[in-house]
DNA sequence: AGGGATCCCTGTACGC
DNA sequence: TGCGTACAGGGATCCC
């Protein structure tokens, strides 16, 4: 479940890969990835960067943007969307498809990147920089984590009224952009307040914490190289480390790493939700400070 | 308009 | 052993 840290993750990795070379084929598997008005009309553009060089390497929230140099002048940008099982991949030379490669891009010194995606809840889309910027999903998004507009006076004010519980919150993108399940969880742990408790009910230093905790949380977690709980990998194939430094998220019945409480659970909204009682606990007045 | 419900998709875990 | 089924979840879409 690539989130934030992980597509960092990516990100660096594929910055780290030094690919200058330009793209010698572009190779599509005939399976539409994400379905939608967003997505599927626009994946054949990715022959466009046939020919075009690979340069900076970007992210925002959970999407990837990729920029290709054009021949002429311009250039094109690839965002690539991880969805739930999608992986990025740059082999040294060649290397068999792995099942369910949706992308494939040859470069010019032998190397390949390959998207690959089993599931298929991932996205792939090739434009301009502003016509991605512009349009759904990126113009959609809310502020990056570490951004001046992400603060907890923003928080506060965005959600005073919202009877939404915070879980639910942190996992809309448009609040903030990068938080997946997996963090949400973490998040409220590190912040002390149950998850499952409505926004309306948090005081402004509620929210400070919540602010805190979410820029500690991801930080942490890039450092660590991200979490693999099973599909993410990085660019090399490798697996991430910060799923060993996870307080409630998957540890249903194990000790809370803080107090040593059991971890409960529940499914809120169709999803797994992880917090510790003693940790977490309800507040027994109508405010959470 | 906010927010809940549903659907998409396949690998994995688990029960009988 | 093998088969069937439940489950995992980000985001688009529909709907109230």
């Amino acid at each position: 479940m690539p989130e934030l840290p992980e597509v960092e993750s990516v990100r660096r990795g594929l910055a780290r890969a030094g690919l200058e070379a330009a793209v010698a084929k572009v190779e599509r598997s005939s399976f539409a990835l994400r379905t939608g008005a967003h997505w599927a009309k626009r994946l054949e553009r990715v022959r466009r960067l046939q020919g075009c060089r690979p340069a900076s390497v970007d992210r925002r929230g959970k999407y990837l943007l990729w920029e290709f140099l054009r021949p002429g002048e311009g250039s094109w940008t690839l965002l690539v969307h991880l969805g739930m099982s999608g992986r990025c991949t740059v082999h040294p030379a060649e290397t068999p498809k792995a099942a369910h490669t949706h992308l494939r891009l040859r470069f010019e010194d032998g190397r390949v990147f390959d998207f690959v995606d089993p599931r298929r809840f991932g996205g792939l889309r090739c434009d301009t920089r502003s016509a991605l910027e512009t349009s759904a999903p990126l113009a959609e998004l809310g502020p990056e984590p570490w951004s001046p507009e992400f603060s907890a006076e923003a928080l506060h004010a965005r959600l005073h009224r919202s009877r939404r519980a915070l879980r639910d919150a942190l996992l809309d993108q448009r609040v903030v952009a990068g938080i997946g399940n997996i963090y949400a969880s973490e998040i409220c742990a590190r912040a002390g307040i149950d998850p499952r408790v409505a926004c309306s009910r948090l005081r402004p230093s509620a929210w400070a914490r919540v602010h805190g905790e979410t820029r500690r949380c991801l930080r942490d977690a890039i450092s660590r190289g991200g979490t693999t709980l099973r599909d993410y990998r990085n660019i090399e194939g490798g697996r991430g480390r910060n799923q060993r430094a996870l307080w409630v998220y998957g540890r249903s019945g194990q000790p809370c790493a803080r107090c040593e409480s059991p971890v409960s659970s529940e499914i809120l909204q169709g999803r797994a939700l992880f917090w510790c009682p003693s940790c977490q606990a309800r507040p027994r007045g109508r405010w959470v400070v």
